[in-house]
DNA sequence: GTTCAAGTAGAACGAACGTTTTACCAAGGA
DNA sequence: TCCTTGGTAAAACGTTCGTTCTACTTGAAC
């Protein structure tokens, strides 16, 4: 059980999940991604299932390390500097959407997986409402990152003009403590 | 091929889907849910991908109509009646977030999926636009109701209230003309 | 030098799947 | 009366799928 082939294999399954999303791709064709045997796959992740959560689980890792690490301390800036993070994202990673809701949208009944998408949102969630000192709109917040995501499939780049623009307008009205 | 019989079938499919996703019921368990024989159901949906196609039609259908039809003419109440139906949607039919994101998350590879996903987003955002008299905010609009559609898994009804509030900070904040 | 963990290649298996087909039934119009 | 239309029930077909298993290779540690 080495470290670096189990990086391999789950960076492969990711690569394959976003591209061909969770329907499709059989498990030889993962294992093809993962490039591996068959034996080895069905070692680190013993079952398809498992390999959708590892999958996800690497994801999680990768998204909140590239939104949240190293933000401006200013929370303006901060605010600014995780919408276009976001979009980078859009940009390099995820042309189709964000992947926990794509999973979950395709299997609603599983449970690991809303359970994993909650994590993965609140997780965010939590950590972004802090870092861009808007702790008491966490919702807010949520709706213009989720929206940002799921809008950026249909306009593009006026998804991220249109989330700094509704970002700023939050900061503007808000109430002064 | 009677159109009762076709109605019945693809609520059926729809229901279905919602419930279960796109991967995981089988043509049988589409089939039961339609309440015919498999020979008609193939007669009406000569394939999987066909059924899929038609029980997104109809829910489009379903959608325009229960969002748009009868607004008041008033931009400001009509942008609020929109999230409020929207809100009620959400409630009553789609615990598990929007059908078509969800269909194309499943199976990004599909072009017909994806052109379905585009007409239907186009033609909610352009109409939508119209009827609450934001038409050159059609992105941040939509980033709204995305956003809405999106967090409404995970915040509720406090979703809403975070859409009502940008969307009064948008008009709020948009240049006079 | 042997042992052992970690890997490859790919055959095999039973179940499930999407689709087609056969056989039959009920009602209405010419 | 017969034939068409729209339907049911379910067997059958060929494929594909997820998973397991057999047989073999390699590299490093003791």
């Amino acid at each position: 059980m080495s470290d670096s082939t189990k990086t391999a294999i789950v960076t492969g399954l990711e690569q394959t999940f976003v591209r061909q999303g969770f329907a499709k791709p059989g498990v030889d064709e993962l294992r093809a991604a993962a490039g591996v045997s068959l034996r080895t796959l069905y070692k680190y992740y013993p079952s398809r299932d498992a390999m959708i959560l590892g999958a996800l689980e690497h994801r999680h890792g990768r998204y909140v390390e590239r939104l949240l690490d190293g933000l401006p301390a200013d929370p303006k800036e901060a605010l600014d500097a995780v919408l276009e993070r976001v979009a980078g994202w859009m940009r390099e990673e995820a042309g189709h959407g964000c992947l926990f809701h794509g999973a979950v949208a395709a299997m609603p009944e599983s449970d690991a997986l809303r359970e994993l998408l909650e994590r993965h949102k609140g997780e965010i969630a939590r950590r972004m409402a802090a870092a861009v000192g808007l702790s008491g709109n966490e919702a807010e917040l949520t709706l213009i990152l989720e929206g940002l995501t799921q809008s950026w499939a249909l306009n593009g780049e006026d998804a991220l003009r249109a989330a700094k623009r509704l970002a700023g307008c939050l900061v503007a009205c808000e109430p002064k403590s």
